[in-house]
DNA sequence: TCGCGAAATTACGTATTGCGCAATTGATTG
DNA sequence: CAATCAATTGCGCAATACGTAATTTCGCGA
């Protein structure tokens, strides 16, 4: 309509065929996401480089939908309710917690194993979702609970895929901080820098961790790194078991369960495979 | 166009003349925004009532402005960035927001804890802010996280005082459409509607709610209403802890200084007590 | 590796709909 | 009370969106 046209509906972008109208409402919301507060149709017309009396038309039509309101007295245009809803939704799936949190579910009930979440924070990596088989007798575990970066196989994830200043300070403290054998509660002896190096790098290679008697002797356990859109590792899936039941090792059926699921999160948060 | 018009552009609908276009567009947006995962285009056009070539068209534009993306190698459709803006956009503009926000951040200053804001968005309490204190292991939250309305302290506070229409379809949902245990993460069993009567009972009785061990073991969690000068409730402030940090029931020190906040804003916000 | 079926995407002609311009209505101020 | 500014609406033209398939792409199974 503004603008010629050649060929008839051919959009001349040279690209998919869209809706014209749909695009022009599109500086008119943007400007009003811009601005703290209510805009008078002229200035808000001006912004998105239109006449007055084409944005007012288009502001008609939004507001049925309610992505803007108008003040009944004022007669300014600002952001409506369907415009925070729409937030809100998308708020919903933007992280990567819930696809993760059915991933583990589903690593639960396939397994029947018990199944966690784990996030890097200032403490280290820490269990920030745990489920449970419906069995009686499960390993017993609690979110907040921090997995030791140099042993455990969450810990060896995050070490594996962090960038190294992350996990350096935390590192020093579990490696140098305490005598050997002195620090509570780590089965494993503690390990040295070049042995954390050949860790993270058949880590890399099999693409998960796993760690045998590392909470508690006779409990092993897997972990496989989440990543999101830009590369970055939000979370790493882990299963929790008895070693018998488990197995160790990067073939056994809980590993290529995990790796698959941890996969199938990452694909759903827009990781491509071999970079951002 | 569809529709035969006798006059030229006069929209029939014998109100102001807007766009049609961009109304068309909305049932789309409102259908992404009504789902919590990604859809097809065959569905999606089901869903808003069109031909799926009619849609396809919109949606092309609609992803060109951001407010949906296309997932690359499934081709399913989902709300996109400039849908999160918008909506963070028009959460800032609501009243109640900044006090709210400053509330929370006394309330993890004073108490040591996470603190949070929640407001009622299209699939339940959805987390908008989170504030966590500098120490100490802190319970792990993301915004967009949904609390479930029948296993939350912020469910809760919704439930009671939001009108019984906003939150029915939610709790049957809850309580009836899945399995025990096959929802996700909840670790209080499903309620009754009986049951959640009594509680809505107690929670305004009280003034505020709380939940044990709803997030996860061990972690517990207040919540408390804010309301506005119309007596609404656009947001419930949260305190997440630790259970014997926290501790439970309307009388320990995180109850009392939560309600305090909680009131403080509410007045701020013009809100007068007894009623609107 | 090839082929079947389903889904997504594109062409094309028609006429509905959006555009620019200017008039009209409504509100605010001197 | 009048003047000014902003918001809103007619009007006719022609560009754009619609419907109906055709075509391409993708996902699976043999």
């Amino acid at each position: 309509m503004t603008k010629p046209k050649v060929v008839a509906a051919s959009g001349k972008p040279g690209r998919r065929q869209g809706i014209q109208s749909v695009e022009v409402a599109g500086p008119l919301l943007a400007t009003l996401a811009a601005v703290e507060s209510p805009m008078m149709l002229r200035d808000l017309a001006a912004a998105a480089g239109m006449p007055a009396a084409k944005a007012h038309r288009y502001l008609v039509s939004l507001a049925r939908l309610g992505l803007i309101t108008q003040d009944e007295t004022s007669g300014r245009y600002d952001l409506g309710p369907f415009a925070l809803e729409l937030g809100l939704s998308a708020l919903n799936r933007q992280d990567a917690f819930k696809p993760a949190s059915r991933a583990i579910e589903r690593l639960r009930d396939e397994l029947g194993e018990t199944a966690g979440l784990v996030a890097w924070g200032t403490h280290g990596a820490t269990y920030v979702r745990i489920v449970e088989p419906l069995r009686a007798v499960t390993v017993s575990l609690r979110a907040g609970v921090v997995a030791p970066l140099t042993a455990s196989a969450a810990g060896y994830v995050f070490f594996a895929w962090l960038p190294p200043a992350a996990t350096a300070p935390l590192m020093e403290k579990e490696i140098g901080g305490a005598p050997p054998h002195a620090r509570a509660g780590l089965r494993a002896s503690p390990k040295s820098k070049k042995t954390m190096e050949a860790i993270a790098r058949r880590v890399r290679a099999e693409g998960l961790a796993y760690a045998v008697s590392a909470f508690a002797p006779g409990i092993n356990s897997y972990a496989a790194p989440v990543f999101d859109h830009l590369g970055r590792v939000p979370f790493a899936m882990t299963v929790i078991g008895h070693a018998d039941h488990l197995g160790a090792g990067p073939a056994t059926a809980v590993a290529v369960a995990l790796l698959r699921e941890a996969r199938a999160v990452s694909a759903e948060l827009g990781y491509r495979n071999g970079s951002a």
